[in-house]
Formats: structure tokens, sequence, C-alpha cells
DNA sequence: GTCATTGCAAATGCTTTGCAGTGCC
DNA sequence: GGCACTGCAAAGCATTTGCAATGAC
């Protein structure tokens, strides 16, 4: 985490209060988040914050490698810190809820040389589909 | 195609002409248009289509399983005819264009029981991405 | 002190909704 | 003829943008 904000510093970002309690609310495991939910959670530690800084910050870290996008519906995107370990998703079809996983093989290299299209494919995402224990 | 109208009255459809335009330009292989290109490619048979007919019957016709929703990135929703036959999209990432690929095996399989944490999973879509030919 | 970054508010893009009128069955 | 369906316009989210003020370096 510190590790993170060190590494941004690097890139030559300027350490604002605002990049602080982003990074902050996106600190831990399983965290996928709204851009409005890490701007509510924000608020609370910095109550003047605007909607925007949360947006442009959230897609600071996206270019930078730091924070993963999901758009696993048509709703709002959500932001995955976990960018570091590859993994996968699995979602729930009734209330949303995402959880990280990690299916057996690599999923790239599902995909024949004759499906490729002559492509250059550098990533493959998966994502399970199903009721969770709490919505059955 | 006719096909598809065919079950659709059966399940108690009224064919309308707005509908039967919505299904014809959606018929074809390898169509992955957003609600938007479906109402420009319907305005030119239907001048007097709305927009929101076309959001309509794109929501009915995936309610009834005849058309999958795909969001690959956080822009328009596109939808994808090909609902019949199971297949998995390849995007380029400059252009966004949609292929249907085969991959080998089935994506459903490579999550473990360890990893399924009380779900009941029924569906897994894979999406590859890479820089398609005409980008290159 | 400079210039990247912020806050605010307005604009945009996509989609849904409310409601009166139309036309399929 | 009833009521599902349509068109239109307005509302609703999620996100982006423009610009003057601010504050990190």
């Amino acid at each position: 985490m510190s590790d993170l904000l060190e590494r941004l510093r690097e890139q030559g970002w300027r350490l604002t209060a605002q990049r602080r309690v982003v990074a902050e609310v996106l600190n831990g495991q399983h965290v996928h988040y709204t851009a409005d939910e890490v701007h509510a959670r924000a608020v609370e530690r910095l109550p003047e914050i605007a909607r925007a800084t949360v947006y442009n910050t959230l897609s600071e870290l996206v270019a930078l490698g730091e924070v993963l996008e999901v758009s696993t519906d048509g709703r709002a995107k959500r932001y995955d810190p976990n960018a570091h370990h590859s993994h996968q998703h699995l979602v729930c079809s009734r209330c949303g809820t995402i959880r990280d996983v990690h299916p057996l093989g690599d999923p790239l290299a599902t995909l024949p040389e004759s499906e490729r299209f002559g492509f250059a494919i550098s990533e493959a995402t998966v994502t399970y589909r199903g009721v969770c224990p709490n919505c059955t």
C-alpha cells in the first residue's frame, strides 16, 4: 500500500491528500467498488473531495496498471486493486457481488491458432456467473 | 430468421413492423451492433422507428434468450444475435471490433470446486483481447 | 513561483420512463 | 375493441470536460 504511494511518487505523481485517500479506500482484498462507492468512502475521510477527482485518480491508477477496470455488466465500472496477481472473477447474477477466483490453466492458451484471425492477443478474462450462497 | 419471428409469435409476441425491422437488422453472422447502430440501420427501412422502441425490442429479445448482451468495455452494450451457438469473443483493443471465436474445452470446467465458494455457477464467458490485423 | 491537480458545475453518452395515441390480434 | 406496443420528450445514471482557484514541489 505505502509501496503503492511510493511507486506512484517515483512515476512523478504529486502526492495529494485526495490521491492518498483514494489509494487508502482501495486498499484490501476482494475490493470491487464502483467509482461512486469509492467516492462515498473517500468523503468519510476527506469531506471536500470531488467526484471528478475520484474519477481522475481512478483512471490514472488504471493507466499506471495499479488498478484493474472491471465491467461485469452494463452498469457502472468497478475498480479492482488486485492488479499484480493474475485472477478472474466470479459474479453473482442476483446481487452482483464479485469474488476473485483462480481457474486451472492459462485462459489465453484455450484459443487455438486457427481461431486467432491474425490478432496479437495479449489478454484473456474469464467471468463466471452464478447464484451466490446468500442469494440462494 | 423467419424461424425467429415464428418463435416469437408463439411466445405471444405482437408482430409489428418495428419488431420485424429490428429482427432483420440483427440477422447475420458476426453482428455485434450497439443499440444506436441497430436504430440507425432500422431507420433506413422504417424512418419513423423510435430509439426507445429499439431499446425495448432489444431488451425483450435478450429476455427471451434470442439475443445476447455483450459489454466488452464500459461503453455502449452490444447485441449479438448468435445466441444459439455457444461461443466467446475476441475484441480488438484499438478499434473495438468483435469476432466470435470457439476456444478449446469448456470454460466452465476450468474453475475447480475449491474456487466456487458455494456459488451455483451456470455460465462462463471468456473475452480475448488484442490488436487486430487492421490496427497493426 | 510554477504548473499539476482540484472543485464545481455544466455537458455528454447511453439508457429508461411516463404517457397519450396507434394499430395488432 | 381491448390492450400491447409505439413515439416523443423528458428524466436518469455514469462519466467527462472546462475553467478558475489551489497547493505540492
